[in-house]
DNA sequence: ATACTTGCAAACCCTTTGCACGTAG
DNA sequence: CTACGTGCAAAGGGTTTGCAAGTAT
C-alpha cells in the first residue's frame, strides 16, 4: 500500500460530498479509501480512531451517512448482518461470499449482467441496481 | 385460494421442524403457507392474530426464527430493511423490486444461475445458495 | 409428569438524534 | 461571524430473551 503520510485523496471525497473538511471526517475518508475489505460501522470507526481518536460513533455514523446519500459510497447488508460500506468510485461488481472463511471476494460478469437486463426489460421495468451475492464453499 | 377452515398444512409445517403443535404456531404457519407477498414479522403477527388474538410478538419471532433455521421458511433483507419471510418450500427464484411501489416480482432465469455456478467454479468455489435482487422502475 | 411454549416486559443491538459546545469557511 | 460539525448520552426501531405461568405429548 504505502500511503502517503497525508493524503489528499479523503478531502476530495468530502470536498465532493460538500462536506466541510474536518480532521474527524478526513480519518473516516481515508479509511474508507484505503479500506480493501467491506468494513461495517464499527471497524470503520475503530480505524479511523487509530488517526484520530477523538472519532465519535456519532460523527463515523453521521459521515458514513452523508457519503452515502450522496451516492460516494456504497452500503451493502450480506446475509443478515450489519450494513457494510465501500468506496463507492470503483467498477461495479457482485460478491461472492465464503461462508467458512467469511471472506468476501469481488468478481463481474458482463454476461450475467446482460442476462439481468433482458429479464427486466421483458417484465417491462428498467433496471436502477442490483444486488448478486454468492454464498459459497470452497469446492475440494 | 379458497381456503378450508382448517388446514392441516401447517400442522405438517411444524410437525417437519419438530416442534409441537400450539393453536398460536398454527396459526402463523397458515399465514406464512397462505402468503402470496413476503411479509415481514410485523405482517405475519398481524395476520396470525386475526386468526387466533392471542399470538404475541415473542411467539411470532420465535417461531420465524425456529422454522427458518430448519430452512422450513426463507428470510431477505431486501434493500436495507427489515427481514421478510416466504414459506420454503417453492421453486427458486430471484427477485425484482419495483423502488417506487415497493412490489416484489419473482422471476427464474436458468441461465443466469448457470453462469453464476461457472463463476464460482473458475473461484474455486461450490455454491451454497444465492441471492439475486435487482431494483427496478417500471419503463415508458 | 415434564419438557416444551407462552405472554409480558425488559434487554439487546445497531443506528439515529437532541443538545450545547466547538470550528471551518 | 455564522452555518455547519462535534461528542455525549439518550432515544429509536427491530429483534431477542428471562421469567413465571400454561400446555402438548
Amino acid at each position: 500500500m504505502n500511503k502517503p503520510f497525508y493524503s489528499s485523496e479523503g478531502d476530495d471525497l468530502l470536498r465532493e460530498a460538500g462536506l466541510r473538511i474536518t480532521r474527524q471526517r478526513q480519518a473516516i475518508a481515508r479509511v474508507l479509501i484505503e479500506a480493501e475489505d467491506h468494513p461495517d460501522a464499527e471497524q470503520v470507526l475503530a480505524r479511523a480512531r487509530e488517526q484520530d481518536a477523538s472519532v465519535s460513533q456519532a460523527t463515523a455514523y453521521r459521515t458514513l451517512a452523508a457519503l452515502s446519500e450522496k451516492g460516494l459510497i456504497r452500503t451493502h447488508t450480506f446475509d443478515r448482518g450489519v450494513m457494510r460500506f465501500e468506496i463507492g468510485n470503483r467498477p461495479h461488481h457482485d460478491h461472492l461470499i465464503d461462508v467458512d472463511t467469511g471472506e468476501i471476494r469481488e468478481f463481474v460478469s458482463a454476461e450475467i449482467e446482460q442476462l439481468q437486463r433482458r429479464v427486466a426489460e421483458e417484465l417491462g421495468y428498467e433496471i436502477l441496481a442490483h444486488r448478486l451475492e454468492i454464498y459459497c464453499r470452497k469446492s475440494g
